[in-house]
DNA sequence: GTCATATTGTTCATTGACGTAACAATCCGG
DNA sequence: CCGGATTGTTACGTCAATGAACAATATGAC
């Protein structure tokens, strides 16, 4: 007898748990990034910021003169997808629909001056609201479980990509 | 120079990419989560099960006699919510309603035996399909990555609760 | 040059997974 | 016994994302 619970659970249990699902690391990746989820919501709420205008509003800061269909990959959304965030993000002078000189189907994505501004504020927001969520956890933890999750998503997106070829 | 790239990307970038947002942790979590998500979600479909309601037999299975309010609470939806998911299990022959002796408005949750097979059956297959998709990462890594996921979860929770209160 | 084919952005309908609000049946405490 | 809570249920709404079409434009073969 290595734990010395109760023998036998046959009937009601006292304390119901996800102690089985547990076992598994996409739970605990699930149970905890649902609640960065929901914070980051509620962090980017007042800056009048969506968690999909956000992501695209970052990667148009990091990548000027992208194109939609650029952008559609980078985010791994659809190209339907992104004309919602950009109409969004377009409509409150965040970004802008710039033509591009070679090509007049596409637009090159810009953010205005307004734009930089917000997402430097919602930038230090955002950090700060993690910072603060995962204050349990040591620097080096947090560094550790940073760097951890880069190769886990790395190795899960290389294996499930090899399926498919 | 560590990486020689071209020091002023003031036009269009040749690598458009999220690079502003991997400085966060919960953006890492989401990618790795989601490649876990549509994983999990093609591993579960031959057995006949969503992650959904996969997730609920997990807990009734290790719940036993679970009403379906606990259920609610342990998997984090509404009641409502829940409904759907017992429906299909019990559709599918894999759970059963019984009525609970002292209470005629709710019902003790319980796998068939159909049902305990088709649990072993999924758990083993998403083992197997987690092991392969994290393959990159070494046996000490993982177990790293899942404690620290937990705590992270764990940490997040607490803080996001005390804002309520 | 011309024409088939691909690409870009867009629109619209649909889907899926939830939540909300109401409701009947039932339980509980005074 | 009765007002108020709890359980499961139903109908409806919401929100993000997809899929399928489409017009405008680009590209490459000939």
């Amino acid at each position: 007898m290595t734990t010395a619970t109760s023998p036998e659970p046959k009937k009601a249990p006292a304390e119901p748990s996800d102690a089985l699902l547990r076992q598994f690391i996409g739970y605990n990746m699930k149970r905890a990034y649902m609640q960065v989820q929901d914070d980051l919501a509620a962090t980017l709420a007042p800056l009048g910021l969506r968690i999909g205008t956000y992501s695209a509003l970052a990667v148009v800061v990091g990548s000027p003169g992208i194109s939609q269909t650029q952008l559609s990959q980078v985010l791994d959304i659809k190209r339907s997808g992104v004309v919602v965030l950009v109409d969004e993000l377009e409509g409150a002078g965040v970004l802008e629909r710039a033509p591009v000189p070679g090509d007049r189907r596409a637009y090159s994505l810009r953010v205005t001056s307004a734009g930089k501004r917000l997402w430097q504020k919602a930038e230090a927001e955002v950090r700060a609201h993690e910072a603060a969520l995962f204050a349990d956890l040591a620097p080096e933890d947090l560094r550790q479980l940073h760097d951890l999750l880069a190769r886990a998503a790395r190795s899960a997106a290389r294996h499930r990509q090899e399926e498919t070829t």
